[in-house]
Parts: structure tokens; sequence; C-alpha cells
DNA sequence: CCGACGACACTTGTATACAAGTGCGCAATC
DNA sequence: GATTGCGCACTTGTATACAAGTGTCGTCGG
């Protein structure tokens, strides 16, 4: 039952077939897989072959086999003895291992951005973390706030390697925390969390700064572990 | 002159173009084109279109587009605004920056292997620390023991995604570092350092381990940004 | 002599055609 | 009835063909 997922945007033949085609089409098709990867539409194993997807959105094997190939390059998909690839499986104990990883790279975007934060960057984080604490009653608000102030950090840090590592997972924490949002185990604030970033920064302290953000993910990490946790076969309420 | 690199390993129609053939083409084609910037031989900067590769290297477009957008998904290629490639320039900048995202990741596996370890573990780092000290004086055996060692850190560590964002940067360390193999700056050597990643280990405490991982690697990052600096226009000395 | 226009050659992106390898299912036989 | 062999359908990997966009070079006009 989880062979085949419910690409059924469209039709073969039909005009746009669930994606935008004024976009480079290979790209389009990557967006489009990668979404379904992390919302869990495509769920975890199911298997994916070029010449159905080709059908499925309508374009040819070219930007399919491209797309995948992106995915693979990102662990989205992995890839099958044969050589096809099937979705990535979800497993608790690797969202432990992704969490580690990206507490070191934000940890590190949090020093970086501690040694080059101008007054002005202090004032607009502090900005941030009054307003998160304002809205601290609306979950969403909070959400949207916090990934805000996390981008102003990475702005700020300007690490190319940071940066794209940490895009590198940033699916799969998605796809976790996705996961892990239908377990929903009340969320904890993390303003105090942020709070503390914020002041490291601005007391001039990098090692404060990277320590501050590094336990703040670990405490997230915690908490989504304990969501995910008891989820055993992580399938069970996918499509 | 920077635009035609000189993969003139075989004629275009010849059997075996260089690449071995009898792997899948497109890893083959990636394989040659990874080595050859790792080491130099394709210049920073200079384009590579599809065409002239896939004439010079015997083979289609497919496995050359493919291959490119491998290198591509690991930033040794940038892509340019109007779609092509060129090989992604050096800059000694960025080096400190790949050295520092290295030392969390491989802090982290050090952690990691700390928590993991066995007694028999423990011995084996042990003797290759004790190796690489009777070694020495042979630069070229201490490089391989030490990578050795490292390898070992990181097999014992099992942590997937630890190790996949460390390839990623691999070959750009690797690439900085042959860079700076040619501007020799006498070899410091790291047996201390990697007896003081054994020993934390040994003793079972994972921070030191972390600490002690990072510390090594931020010495070494700040060897190869002595031996880069001056290096100016980092093309210099390349073909 | 300098600037602007036009055509060309080149590039990428996409689609289709071809070849080879592999697993699966069916059928016939022991 | 179980097993083994054959054949098919499907997959990926590669090659080629086609279309569109873009930069550049040459030339013509002011």
């Amino acid at each position: 039952m989880t062979t085949t997922p419910d690409l059924r945007a469209a039709g073969p033949a039909p005009g746009d077939a669930g994606l935008t085609r004024r976009q480079s089409g290979a790209r389009a098709v990557y967006d489009l897989l990668r979404g379904r990867i992390i919302d869990g539409t495509l769920a975890p194993d199911a298997r994916l072959t070029e010449p159905v997807l080709s059908a499925e959105l309508g374009v040819s094997r070219t930007p399919v086999r491209e797309a995948l190939r992106l995915l693979q390059a990102e662990a989205l998909v992995v890839e099958l003895p044969t050589g096809g690839v099937r979705v990535a499986p979800l497993d608790v104990a690797d969202a432990r291992r992704v969490y580690d990883v990206r507490a070191r790279l934000e940890g590190l975007l949090a020093r970086d951005a501690c040694e080059r934060a101008t007054p002005d960057d202090v004032a607009r984080l502090a900005r941030l973390v009054a307003l998160m604490d304002a809205v601290r009653d609306h979950e969403d608000e909070v959400l949207r706030v916090g990934a805000q102030f996390h981008g102003e950090i990475e702005a700020l840090a300007d690490n190319r390697w940071g940066s794209a590592l940490l895009r590198q997972i940033r699916g799969h924490v998605d796809r976790y925390r996705a996961l892990a949002a239908r377990r929903r185990v009340g969320t904890t604030d993390h303003v105090d969390e942020h709070r503390a970033v914020a002041d490291a920064i601005a007391s001039r302290d990098p090692g404060a700064a990277e320590a501050a953000m590094r336990a703040h993910i670990e405490r997230s990490a915690a908490l989504a572990e304990q969501s995910l946790r008891g989820a055993g076969s992580a399938t069970d309420d996918l499509p």
C-alpha cells in the first residue's frame, strides 16, 4: 500500500500537472517531490521510479532523473541496490543525530554572528526576542518569529559553509518536525533560550553564544525525540 | 587561457578515454573531474561546458551533465548566472570556514565515538597513536596513520549524518590541503593532539574528546591558513 | 573614429530513442 | 504438489535530436 504515492495532482497529458512549468522543470520536480517527502505525502520507503513520475508529472524522464539525483544528494531518497531510489526511511534514532549535527552548526553560526554583529544587529535580535515574548501565547507566531531569529543569526554569521551544510539537513529536520507535529506534545517556550543567545551576542561573548545556541537546539532535540518516541513504525499515520 | 582545461587523457573516439568504463560512467566522470579539481589540474574559475567535456571524455552529454550536478551539489563547481558551471574559486577566508565546520563535525564524531568505544577500540586507538609516534619522522607515514586515526573515529562514531556532512566538505579540505602542500611550511606534528583525543576517549570523557578533537582541527586550520596566506591570487602556481 | 544593430555560434534544458541488466511470474516437469 | 527453468516486462543508463535563450563578433551607419 505504501508502494504507490498519490501524486495524482493531474493527469499525464493535461497542461500544468501540478508544477508551475515556468520554473526550470527539474527544479520544479525537485521542489514538488521534496515537499511531498517532508510533509509525508510520499511515505517512507516508497519506491520512486522515473517512468511513473515522468508520466504523472507530465515531463520527460530527464528532469525527473535530475530531481531524483538532487534528492539523493540530500539523502531524502536512498539508492536501492538495483539502482532505483526510494524515500528515505524515518528513524527516531536518526533524528537525534540530525539534531546533534544541527546543534553544532547553528552553534558555530551563533559564534560567527556574535563576532560580526553591529550594535544595530544586536538591537534587532533583542527586538525579535521581545516580540517573541509578546506573542508567547500564539504558537504559530512564536514559531514564525523563532524561524526569523534563526534566519537573522544565519545571515549575520555570513558563513557560507555552515549555511550550506545546515541547508543540507534542514529538509530532514523539517521532516521529523512534521512527523512530531502529529503527535503534539505541548510546545515548551523557547523564548528564554533565544534570549540567552541574544544576550550572549550582546555581551560579545562568542563562546557563550555558541554554547547557548547549542543548548537551545539540544533542548529542541530532546523535545522532538520525546514526541517521536512511541511512534514505533514511523509510518503509522502516514498515507 | 584558463577556459580550456587539459583533460586530454585521450581522444574523443578511442576506447577508454581515461575513465575505466566498467564503472557507471557518470560516476567515472564525477570521480575524474573531482580529482582534477582537488589536485588543481582544473584551475579555479575554469569554465566547464558539457559539450567539450563530452567530446574530450568520449561520453555523451548525459553522464557529463549528471557528474556536473553532483559536483555542484558538493559546491566544487558553482553555477554561472547564465546556467553553466565553473570550478569553484579558492578563497583563503573560505578555508577557515571549511575548517571551522570540520572542527565541529569531527568533534561531534569524537564524542559519539567516545560513547560507543569498547576497550578493544580504545586499545586500537592507542596503538595508532603509538604507531604515529614511532613514524614521527616520516612525514607521509604520519599523514597516512593520521588519516587512519580519523577514519577509525568516524567508524566508531557510527553517526550517519556527521559522516555525510563531513564527506560533503572533505573535497574542499583536500583541495586547500593540496594547495597548501605547494607552499610547504614545515609540518608540525599532531601526534600529541591525537594522543589527547585518544586519552579522552580512553577516559570515557565525551566532552573532553569533543574538545580535544575540535582543538586539533583548529590547530590544523591555523597551520593551513598560515600556509595559504600570501597566496594572494590563489591561482598563481596553478596550470 | 565610435556607436549601435544584426546575425551567428554556442550554450543549456528538454524530449525521445536505444541497449542492457535484473527480477518476477508462469508454466512444465520430476 | 514442489521445484526448476524459461520468458517477459520493467527498470536504469546512455546516446542523440530538438528548441530556446544569450553573449559575442562583425559590420554598417552616423
